[in-house]
DNA sequence: TGCGTCAGGTTTACCGGTAACGTATCAAAA
DNA sequence: TTTTGATACGTTACCGGTAAACCTGACGCA
């Protein structure tokens, strides 16, 4: 790599300065220095050097960081996306890590990129150390926390509740004449999320008048395999369910299989519910009942309220970015 | 971010490269000078600057770049998180991009990503286009390709190959007996490595004497929907198909919903073969036959490759990560 | 006693940008 | 004609580390 600014200004006859502000779009140059210099700079094959830019000027960073808890995980694939897509048309680098649903890896994480001085931060979730929050503080970058939203954000935040979710499936099943109601959950070291989608959930069966019968939360990844599993033992605890709301779609594919396995009809006998939206739910036999959550749109809309800051614009705190209640054929 | 290393050493009464070497765990300083550094850098509240350091000398940057095609496919999820687990452990900093099949779309965000100086590249697939590979060159940092393997790799390349993955799949299909395959892809853009499994698979048919009789490739996205109507299509050109083989296991699975709807049995009327081993392909009410690709083991050989170079380490040049056909039920 | 050696530092010179500020030029205004 | 202001550029001082050269006192040894 080697063309820089004083190899470009020699060639071009000008100043290192003047080629910083031509390259870099600004002004106080005339025409014709701008069309020398950028030519001069194509020809010497010049690679900005961001690392220098970044350094020399903390305004300067377009590097953002992104923790989220599983990057195996489809739904943050889709919300890692958004914020891709929009970081990049907007001129922004991503630099990301995964914290396994732990708050402590989380600030291991943080602890290195703040090192790199990003310009931003996107944080998945609201359960943070002490020792994070003191971070950011001290690093004063902006930080938009997405997924839950948060009654006081550090900063910004970007979200839905998954309290509300889990009410909104156990009103709309209330209406669809369920009575008799179980839960499946999963908790991978400690996913608050889906306790949160629980509870809204058992609060609002509760206030109906027909509270949860049994729930069942495995130990376990919330995957196909712990939703066959969980529906299992829930229905040999219970046998008489005429519904289960389960941790999250791939977990109610895992239950709807072990239902036909048993010869159970879906939505006959028992009705199945997930949350999450995940592609394969909507090409099932029986249509998935489910929430789907647009994860593409918050990424996006994260990236975005960012940017707005970064720039100055005065952007919202809080973003509420709306789940919608797919009613399906299983539920 | 207040305290740099001057404002230790002024507070420890030592100089700002007694610092630096006694927290990047050098040698050369008693340890008495090193625990008063410590303590001193602790109780300001140090964070290093990376930036700084990459910035003042080129073999000092953990920053390790990553370019996928998409963020959302569930193979490269897992393929990242090998890739991010590995560099997280041995202390590098990952920066993603996708680039959504486009080798264009890769040469823009390299161009991007060269600006941070990285100390390694990690990309997908060996299309490039020339300026990429000028772009490499002239940055002279270690790359790993993934996914595929090259004949001639630009410097390192971790991957398995894709034409022996539809070989292997045919002559399955052919010793269970199958005489009457076709084959359903779809190419989003051009994803090259499906043309070199269905080439794989097709030359594989022929030379067992039983020709590939129909095939389908979609323009669109290779997911359920593609899988589902490309089936439909194929179907209805050629109905009396004994096998159909699939560009991945969601097209493999909406083709399987789509037989279902017609009242196919899976396997006695048609055999199902999908690729790439996805979760919910082992739990379906009939085991998808299919082939499991390693994807963390890739992305976890891929960033050690990477950082063994970087340590100087001889490494290898070209690192086979082994696929394995799954007979599943369906096939 | 003189000299080399070595651990344990310090000093100095960058790295490649950006920001702040200074200055030359020239046209319009007074 | 002089003053003013805008424009276009040059100069210089950093930013926070790292590398390498350079000290310095203690010690060993001939």
């Amino acid at each position: 790599m080697k063309a820089n600014l004083e190899d470009i200004a020699r060639a071009a006859g000008v100043s290192k300065m003047t080629v910083s502000r031509v390259l870099r779009g600004g002004s106080g140059f005339s025409a014709e220095t701008r069309d020398k210099v950028t030519k001069v700079a194509e020809t010497l094959g010049y690679v900005p050097n961001r690392l220098a830019a970044a350094f020399g000027s903390d305004q300067a960073s377009t590097l953002v960081g992104m923790c989220v808890p599983r990057l195996t995980s489809g739904l943050f694939g889709h919300v890692l996306d958004g914020v891709d897509r929009a970081l990049t048309r907007l001129g922004y680098q991503l630099m990301i890590g995964a914290n396994s649903h732990s708050a402590a890896e989380e600030e291991a994480w943080i602890r290195q990129v703040i090192s790199w001085r990003p310009a931003g931060l996107i944080l998945s979730g609201r359960t943070h150390t002490p020792g994070t929050v003191d971070l950011l503080r001290q690093a004063a970058s902006p930080v938009v926390e997405i997924w839950d939203l948060t009654t006081s954000p550090i900063d910004m935040s970007v979200g839905f509740s998954h309290f509300d979710c889990g009410a909104e499936m156990g009103q709309f099943l209330i209406r669809r004449g369920r009575r008799r109601a179980g839960y499946v959950g999963a908790l991978a070291r400690a996913d608050v999320m889906g306790a949160a989608r629980q509870e809204g959930f058992e609060t609002t069966l509760s206030r109906a008048g027909h509270p949860l019968i049994a729930r069942e939360v495995l130990h376990d990844a919330p995957g196909f395999y712990a939703g066959y599993y969980g529906l299992e033992t829930l229905l040999g605890r219970e046998p008489k369910l005429d519904v289960v709301y389960f941790h999250n779609d791939e977990m109610a594919i895992g239950g709807l299989a072990y239902a036909q396995s048993r010869g159970l009809r879906v939505p006959e006998d028992i009705g199945i519910a997930g949350w999450g939206g995940m592609e394969a739910a909507s090409i099932l036999p029986r249509r998935l009942t489910t929430t789907v959550v647009p994860t593409t749109a918050i990424g996006k809309a994260a990236a975005e309220a960012l940017v707005a800051r970064l720039k100055g614009e005065p952007g919202q705190e809080v973003t509420v970015v709306p789940t919608r209640l797919v009613p399906g054929e299983t539920g």
